[in-house]
DNA sequence: GTGGTCTAGACCACC
DNA sequence: GTGGTCTAGACCACG
C-alpha cells in the first residue's frame, strides 16, 4: 500500500494535479512499484483531507495515462513496467528542469554561472 | 523603449504574471535599465494580442512592486536601483530554481545527481 | 454441458451482462439448446476467475428471464422453446443493431452509406 | 454557435460520454466545423438541463482529446483539421460497427446473414 | 467496501 | 461573463 501520511500538499497548483505528481514522482524515486495498490478513493480523501471527488479526478488521471488500473468493486493497482517508468521520469525532467533552464535563460545566465548558482542555492 | 516583440507567450500560467517574469528577468539580464520607458498599455495590448485589461493587471502589479511609475496620461517608466534588481535577481532564483530543487529531491534524487542531470539537459 | 472456456471477456461493461449476454447469442447461434446442463455457479467462477457473486448474478438475470431453472442443491438446466428462442433473437438484433443505426444515423450516414460501410467492415 | 437543442439524451452511459459523441458525431457529419464556438459550459448546462461539473467534464475530454481548446475568461472553439475529422471517423465508425459485428458473429451470423438483417432492420 | 456518476453550489482566476 | 477547482453529499453499479 502506497503511504501518503507524509504528503504533505504545499505544492502549487489544483490538489489533485499535485496528487498525480507526487505519485510520479514516487516512481521515479522507486518508493512506488508495479503491482502496488492504491489506498481507495474514500481512504486517501480522509487521508488528505482533501474531497473524494478531488481525488477520484487525480486518479482518472492516472489511469487515463496508464499508471494505475481501476476496475469498479476493485482495488486500484499500479501497473508499470520499465519503459513506462522512463518515459515519466523524461517526462518529469522535462516539465521541471526545462522549466528552470528557460527561465534562467531568459535571466541572462549562461549555462556556467547557472550551474554554479543552482549548486550554491542546493543545499542538501 | 523596451522591446516586447520577440516576447513569446509559450510560458504557463496567467498572461499578466507571464508579462510581469518577462519585464523581472529582463531586469536580471541587463535588457532592462532604470529610466526605460514602457510601452503604453493599448500599443502593447495589439503588440501582444491580448486584452487590454490583462496588461492593465500587469502594469498594476510591477507598478506595486515599485518596478515601475505610472502617471495619469504620461508614460511609464522603469524606476530601479541596484538594491531592487538584487531583490529581483534573488526572488527569481528563488522562484524557478527552489521548485525545481524540491521536485528533483522529491523524484529521489541527491544534489549529485541532480546537478549531474541538469547539467547533461542544459545545452547551451 | 456449456463450454465457458473460450469464453473471453473483452467485452464492456458488467461481467455478470457479459455473462448472459454469452448465454443468449450461444442461444440464438444453436450453441446451446433446450436442456443443456450449466457449470456450477462455483466451477463457472473458478473457470473465468471472477467473484462468485458476480457469477451468482448472471444466474439470476437469466432465471429470472425463464431461461434457465435452478433449484436449491441442484444443477441448473437450461430451459427452452422455439418462441423464447425466437424473442432472445430478436431482442439481441434490437440491441445491437439498432444501436449501431442510430449511432451511425446521427453520424449524418444515410441507410446506403451505412450498409456500405458495415459491409467494408465486416471482414468475414 | 454548435446547437445541441434538439440534443436528446436517450443514449446509453454517462452524460458525459454522450454529450462528447454527440460532438464527435456532430464532427464527423459535417455539422460542426473547424473554428466553431462551443456554447459556454453554463449556457450548456441550462439548455440540457444538466450540472455544470458534468459539462465541464465532457469538455475537458474534449479538450483532451484536442478537439476544443479551452482558455479561461475566454469562450472555447473547435479545432480541428482534416486529419483529425478522419481519425474521429474511423473512432466511431471502429466503435459503433466494431462491436455490433462481433456481437452478430457471436450469435453465429454469417456475414450475408447480418447484412441482409441490418438491411432489414434499418427504415430509412 | 470500492469505483463511478451526478447534483448543488461556492469560489477563484482570467479576460 | 467564462473557464477551472473544490466541497458536500447522494446514488448507483460492481464484486
Amino acid at each position: 500500500m502506497i503511504t501518503f501520511e507524509k504528503f504533505t500538499m504545499d505544492d502549487s497548483g489544483p490538489i489533485y494535479g499535485q496528487i498525480v505528481r507526487y505519485v510520479k514522482r514516487g516512481i521515479v524515486a522507486g518508493r512506488i512499484e508495479n503491482g502496488d495498490e492504491m489506498p481507495s478513493r474514500r481512504v486517501l480523501s480522509a487521508t488528505l483531507g482533501v474531497n473524494p471527488n478531488t481525488i477520484q479526478k487525480a486518479y482518472r488521471m492516472l489511469e487515463d495515462e496508464g499508471i494505475i488500473q481501476s476496475h469498479a468493486g476493485a482495488k486500484s493497482y499500479v501497473v508499470l513496467d520499465e519503459a513506462k517508468v522512463e518515459a515519466i521520469r523524461e517526462e518529469l525532467a522535462e516539465n521541471d528542469i526545462g522549466a528552470m533552464i528557460s527561465a534562467l535563460k531568459q535571466s541572462g545566465l549562461t549555462r556556467e554561472e547557472g550551474l554554479e548558482l543552482i549548486g550554491r542555492l542546493w543545499k542538501e
